[in-house]
Formats: structure tokens, C-alpha cells, sequence
DNA sequence: TATTATTGTCTCATAAAGCGACAATAATAA
DNA sequence: TTATTATTGTCGCTTTATGAGACAATAATA
């Protein structure tokens, strides 16, 4: 049992999160840079002895982010023996003049729980960690070197929402309130990187009953204005 | 830290399994029941500190099973900060008459991942661990009540297996070498609880080609004898 | 009023799944 | 030997889902 700021966190475990969001037709994630390292890696935290392990992630995002009601799925554990490399915790730690005896539990082995959020990066304000100068979006095909196995947690996490993109849409998370169709069928094509028939997206999405339609978005432009849609309240 | 017949152990972390195997038309887990208490559980252990994560589940069930090269799949991580009840542990231990300091850590909250397993029973001689009388096959719709939060793991895993059934089919594992058309569906008929039509399953799995026809199986009955079928090396 | 780009919807083609039917066949009974 | 019976392998028809193009409707501009 180790502590931290005054409160005690269980040994060895940590959860990780790849926090998505879309903007300007862009798939994005939250990563966080500490500082004078030059060191990039997912936001994760520690799991305090007597909290739930959803509830940390849930605590730990609303810090980073300001946001409630998190939309949060667990995808993966990750718990090979060598996933730590000692070298670079050294040098975040370091780096941070952090030397003293009590925050060398940092550098032992974690398993560590993966969860994926879908957020609405309009809502956010973000707020990097004392260990990190930024928490910043980074497009999903360009992201920097992340520390230990973090590209891997990444593409697991990628991996889970393609599959799961059919079964639970979660995705009126990723959207404003209100969206068009083409903006939703964006959104599909970049998870699941390809193209997607229009024609034959909305007819899909619109037997499935699980849209409501409203007022029509009049863009200025010269053509046929869309329609704006929301989920409905209880969709799934 | 914690140590146990001197292998040194991460503490507040667990796994749990949950073993399918196939016999007689049934679906069935394996559970252990602990000496003088009238306790069931799931075969679980701990991870050494220096073992991946899938080796010590791998070891674990080998040593419960005589198995090697189980076929596992992770499926969830459970950690609900209230989710170990001390009373049934400290049942366990005092009916072993462990009352020593140096156990007192399995007392306390763990973070438990699950995996699921499977087997064929046919194959399997049950060990069970010190602490239990019994590693023995439970249909799983006459499971015993289970301690702890172990009755939500098997649903979660029985879900996860329903969902995969279809894209990974690791279901050789749970019949003999050679099988039956009948066999197989009867095995898809218990896992997904439900009836499936004859003509249309034998066309899907025959189109899937995943599957190679044998010999005819000659029962003794007044019918028509069908084909022994096994699953193709590399068919996934 | 014509033009242009985009949208909502339709139709046709192709693929997959549900369901019943029928001949083939292994053993038994007549 | 032949009829009977239960089960198997496979086929065809229907229903449902998916892929792709087409066309009228429409919002703004020329």
C-alpha cells in the first residue's frame, strides 16, 4: 500500500484510458506530455484502497477533463511481467526532482485496467496532471511515441470500438446533441476507416429506431439543407 | 507483498476462472468447494511477482486440470471495492485452521481479472488446491450459490462466450477430435440457449469452411449415419 | 428563372438466413 | 428379400439484409 497526496492506493495496479473524441471530422484521443522528458503517455491514475475501480476512472477523467457522466467501458487488462520500464518512470520522476523513498512504488510492476470514454470535445477544458505540462488531443494516425505498451492499450482500445460500434453505438457522446446525418456517417467512417455507402448508411440508421428527427440545419450553402438528428432518450 | 509456500505474490490482485467443459449434451464450469464450510468458488489464484498476468491463470488451470495449452480469453476485470466479503473468507481460513498473521492478506479487497476456459472434460483429471475438497463439473443452470461476486462472473462470462461464439468459435476445444454435425449444433443449441434450424446450421458451418468430413460414425440405429467432422489445422 | 450541390428516398441486384421438403441410408421387422 | 422407421445430406423457396446507383426535392447563387 502506498500514498500519495495523503491518500492510499493499492500496490500494483493502475487502470489507463484512451479518451476519445472527434473533431473537424478527426478521431482523437487525450494524451499527456511530462515534463522536460520529452515522454508522451495515456491519462491513468491509481485505484485508492477503498474506492471501485470504475469509480477511479470515472474520478481521474472528471479531474482531467471537468466532465460528469462519463461515458466508460473497460476493454482490456494488460499484466505482462515486463510492461514497466523502469527507465522512463525514472526519468518522469527525476525529471520532476522526485527522489525520495516514498514514491519508489511507482517504479515496480503494474497490471493495469484499460477503459475507453467517448466525450464531446467541445465540453472540455483540460487540465494536465502535476507530473505533466499538457493533456492535449492528438490525432489517432498521429500520435506521438507513447511510454511502455501505451500504442498497444491504444490499438486494443480502437479495436474494441470497431467491434462494438454496431452493437451498443455509444457514439452520441462523440457528437453534439443535435448532428446530421452525414456528420454521423463521418464518424462511422473514421472509427472504422472506410467509406460508407450514404444511401444505404441511412436507411440503416434510420430502421433501427433509434434517432429523432428535428428541425432542418440551413448551412447557407447552395443545396438541399439536412435534417438534424439526436438519439433518443433510452435508445439502447 | 505477500508470500505463500514461498513464491512471493502482488497483493490485492486475483484472477478467477471460469472453466466450460461439454459433457452429455450440457454445459458445465468447474467449482471448488473449501473443506468443512459448505463454501463454493471459482478456481482462481494469485499472480507471482514477477509471472505474466495470462501465465499465472495458465499455470494455475493447468495445475487444477493436467492441461497444457488451454485455450483462455480474458474477459473482464472485476473491482467493486466491496465485492470480497471477509466472513467467507475467514470461514475458509479458520476451517483450515489458518489463523497466522501471514495469511491475514488474503483478507483483504482484491481486484479479480476473469478469464473463461475450454476444455474437454474427457481429457481432465481434477485436482483441488489445499484449501478445497473438491474441483468438480457443475451444470451451469445447477450451479450451488457461489461466494463473493463469483455467480456475476460466471453470467459475465457465459455472456462474453455467446457473443464471441460466432467470430472466433473456440468451440473445438470442447468436443472430441472428430464429432458430429449434431454434436456441434447441439453444443451452439446449450451455449445460446436456443433451438437452431438443422438445414440452415449445417449450410453455414459446411460454407464457413472450417471443417473437414471424415468417416462415417455407424451408431447401430435404423437410420442414416452421418459424417465425422474435425476443425481444419489454421482454421482461424 | 436557370444552375449547382446536396439530401431523402426509391428501386434493383446481390447476399445471407429461415424453413420446409425430399431422396438416401442404416438398422430392424415382416 | 422387402417394407418400415428415424436420421442425415442437400436442395429450393421465401424472407430479410446489404450494396450500389438513380431521381426528384430543395437551398442558395448566377
Amino acid at each position: 500500500m502506498s500514498t500519495l497526496n495523503g491518500v492510499e492506493y493499492i500496490d500494483h495496479i493502475a487502470y489507463d484510458s484512451v479518451v476519445f473524441g472527434y473533431a473537424a471530422g478527426r478521431l482523437k484521443i487525450l494524451v499527456m506530455e511530462y515534463h522536460n522528458t520529452g515522454l508522451f503517455a495515456l491519462p491513468g491514475g491509481f485505484i485508492a484502497m477503498h474506492e471501485d475501480l470504475d469509480e477511479a476512472v470515472k474520478n481521474g477523467l472528471e479531474a482531467r477533463t471537468g466532465l460528469k457522466d462519463i461515458y466508460l467501458e473497460q476493454f482490456h487488462t494488460f499484466g505482462k511481467a515486463d510492461r514497466n520500464k523502469t527507465d522512463e518512470m525514472k526519468k518522469i520522476l527525476e525529471a520532476n526532482e522526485i527522489h525520495q523513498k516514498e514514491f519508489q512504488w511507482m517504479l515496480s510492476r503494474f497490471i493495469s485496467v484499460g477503459y475507453y470514454a467517448l466525450i464531446n470535445h467541445e465540453l472540455v477544458t483540460l487540465h494536465p496532471d502535476a507530473l505533466s505540462d499538457s493533456c492535449t488531443w492528438y490525432d489517432i494516425n498521429k500520435l506521438p511515441k507513447l511510454i511502455q505498451d501505451h500504442a498497444s492499450i491504444v490499438a486494443k482500445a480502437l479495436q474494441t470500438l470497431r467491434d462494438q460500434i454496431d452493437r451498443k453505438l455509444p457514439l452520441f457522446a462523440l457528437l453534439g446533441e443535435k448532428f446530421t446525418m452525414q456528420e454521423l456517417q463521418g464518424l462511422y467512417e473514421v472509427i472504422l476507416d472506410e467509406k460508407l455507402h450514404r444511401g444505404t448508411f441511412q436507411r440503416k440508421m434510420l430502421s433501427m429506431d433509434i434517432l429523432e428527427r428535428h428541425e432542418k440545419k440551413y448551412s447557407g450553402a447552395a443545396n438541399k439543407a439536412p435534417y438534424l438528428y439526436s438519439f433518443k432518450k433510452n435508445w439502447n
